[in-house]
DNA sequence: TATTCTTTTTAATGAAATTTAAAATTAAAT
DNA sequence: ATTTAATTTTAAATTTCATTAAAAAGAATA
């Protein structure tokens, strides 16, 4: 069950974890960043109910909870949502249902703190919040002024950019032509960005700038 | 069906007000105070979907709606949910499953609830109403700016904090870049939570401030 | 009030990391 | 072929941090 769930969410892009009980469960709420729960009642360790009731305690008061059940009474659906669930499915139950629930849980507005600002170009992933960049899933480490830079082209990608903007925008420099910070860091940034990758996203239009873009 | 609902609410210390069409419940969000919509799908001159559409549009992205109706399929209850109802209730039902699921609504989103609230990360839990931290169970002891500090970061965790920030917040220093409190601070803090554990919850990010969150 | 203890702030140090300018190399355009 | 533009490499200069110690300020106690 927890298999075919895993599968299903991932393939709707959701990054998925799994616990197979209760225990570690609620050590994944706790370690992981985590936006919505589905949790079954019946689990090894650890009851549903005393999971949701703990998630609770432990102050992830707006953290959406979705129980799964086979106990389809009303005594049971009553006790599942008492004990702070959000939403109750019954088991067996469509897929698709389960789908909708999750959306209905996480629409912008429900989702309270966690709106971190993400900017993407194909598997190249920028967190501007956590000020971290990951390109495939690896993070990539970068020093300030080379992150400042990469926003920057980020922020701008599929237009070029010229040096000037570019030494105005990231170094606060409006004269002083005579430098080349720019070329060598964009040097930087393509070792640490495209050298090891076939798909270049950082590109030279001579004469003019850089631009970031998906190559066509 | 509304007047039995209606009266059922209200024995339970619920303020009711009853619209017999979608036009007329559309109207009462917007005069009244409204904290939590029942809505029927087959309703007088606006259909119900339209209704929670309608309310999701004007801006109440939070009110919560609970959709009743009689169509049970999954296409049904997914269309319901995707046009903005956050739960789904079919007739027939039992009164006290539309209780619990009210309650499931309005729980945390309902004012005044001044239960204590707790920031966690990891095995660092932090009481902020009863000014306790904890790592792994084990009572650290803070003296006032040590907890007004770690509070701002926690509050922001998986968020870069750089000093002016945490100057501004912590300190109320909107200017006096000439010190290095932040530094001497943070360290303190470090001596207290990370130098006996392992994983380490406090990061430098040079050039750019500090971040709290659990290392990858 | 004086004394002691705790908390907060400032200042100084050395180590580590980052940034920069300049030169050397390579590639592109005319 | 020559000029111009872009890239890479190097090493020195600079910045940023962590840590420590000591001074200053604030609380608690006698």
């Amino acid at each position: 069950m927890a298999a075919f769930i895993s599968q299903g969410l991932q393939e709707e892009g959701y990054n998925v974890f799994v616990a197979y009980d209760g225990i570690y469960g609620l050590e994944l709420v706790k370690q992981k960043n985590i936006d919505l729960v589905v949790l079954d009642i019946i689990l090894p360790k650890m009851d549903g109910r005393e999971v949701a009731k703990q998630i609770r305690t432990l102050g992830f008061t707006t953290l959406p909870i979705i129980m799964l059940t086979a106990l389809g009474t009303t005594e049971n659906i009553v006790m599942g949502l008492d004990c702070g669930a959000d939403d109750y499915l019954i088991k067996p139950f469509k897929f698709k249902e389960l789908l909708a629930r999750i959306r209905a849980r996480t629409r912008s507005g429900n989702l309270g703190e966690n709106n971190n600002q993400k900017i993407v170009l194909s598997d190249l992933e920028m967190d501007v919040d956590a000020k971290s960049v990951t390109r495939a899933g690896k993070t990539i480490k970068l020093t300030s002024t080379e992150f400042r830079l990469l926003e920057f082209l980020l922020k701008n990608k599929n237009k070029v950019l010229n040096r000037v903007e570019i030494l105005e925008s990231v170094w606060d420099i409006n004269f002083n032509l005579g430098t080349n910070v720019v070329d060598v860091y964009v040097n930087y940034l393509r070792n640490k960005i495209d050298k090891q990758y076939n798909e270049k996203l950082i590109h030279t239009v001579i004469g003019m700038g850089y631009i970031m873009k998906i190559n066509n």
